[in-house]
DNA sequence: CATATTATCGAACGATTTGTTCGGTAACAA
DNA sequence: TTGTTACCGAACAAATCGTTCGATAATATG
């Protein structure tokens, strides 16, 4: 990985990302693209193989590394879960989803394709899924596991959508404390 | 409306509908549609100004119209909401989405493509906000109202998807009472 | 510093897709 | 029967896609 290569990449997704804020994800062009990022047309198909694929490797860079991040810092953390407990992984996430570049997330969620919404909900059902034992059962020995698991990552992830839409004004803290009060 | 364009519109549909079972909305193209649906292409823009709103009115077709059939099936229903109620409007609506061609649900929600999320969570709020005092408020007094609605219709919305996505094997009841289980 | 590697460029390309135009045909409603 | 209008099919320019090529320049390595 070149330092010319590192530089192409990032102006590709810098471009990209400028893109997102101005259109849907279906309505960008490679062309666009290309010429914000002041980049030949070569060399954009010589780094992604199609529009999705961009998308697909900023999701990744964006979301999987932050999840890394979340992960490694509590690496054998395993204490009971206590629903209104200030120190935990999702509590963690969503600092860092607020530092990470609030704009991305936004962008993200407001461009129209629902892979986005997939990459970061792959991303919560193994995280729920590893965590799963910590949150009180309820009144659900009727529900399956795979539902309430789903269920768990959905809210957490319409949580955050709510959160972003309505500008991020909360603090992680209050997110956290609704996150923990609905679920 | 003539009977000519009654039946080129619902060719298209038709077509558009299975060209869904096959690929992601986003790579389906014109040409296809009215290939498949044996139509001239200046037949096709006069009815719809784009693939898009080919998509917007198929939505409008099928949601707008099992939410319009659901609420007018109990106009002045208005007792206290009961979680394990067996005659709740959520649980008529599950019953409509399972009638009304279930393979459509499941190609829209197969298609990548958020705008039916959106055109299915837009009309859910209406029906929340609609019967939110029927929901117990729970520990909810530091909650905002706008958290909460949300929250529930996107509840539904995921349950719904969890039920499609596995093949809609459960009964409609058995889908609501999971439902108000979470909620 | 010298050299081999390789990422980038720019131009050009055929292939698809888009959305529109036009005149002619045939189905429809009154 | 008559006037309206939806449909067809062909053709069109414009935009976009993904690829090819040879030339150039930045980079890593010895």
């Amino acid at each position: 990985m070149d330092r010319r290569m590192r530089k192409t990449r990032k102006a590709i997704f810098d471009a990209f990302i400028e893109l997102l804020s101005e259109k849907d994800f279906a309505n960008i062009t490679v062309g666009e693209i290309i010429e914000k990022a002041d980049v030949g047309r070569t060399t954009f198909y010589a780094h992604f193989e199609t529009k999705d694929f961009l998308l697909k490797e900023l999701c990744e860079e964006l979301f999987c590394h932050i999840f890394d991040a979340v992960s490694e810092e509590k690496p054998e953390h395993n204490h009971i879960f206590e629903c209104d407990s200030s120190d935990s992984v999702f509590l963690h996430l969503l600092r860092h989803l607020q530092n990470n570049d609030n704009n991305i997330l936004k962008l993200l969620y407001g461009s129209n394709n629902e892979l986005i919404l997939r990459y970061f909900k792959s991303e919560l059902l193994q995280l729920v899924a590893s965590q799963q034992d910590l949150f009180e059962p309820k009144k659900s020995e009727k529900i399956p596991d795979s539902f309430r698991i789903n269920h768990i990552a959905s809210v957490f992830a319409e949580t955050v959508r709510w959160w972003v839409d309505n500008g991020m004004k909360e603090s992680p803290e209050t997110i956290a404390e609704y996150f923990y009060l609905s679920v």
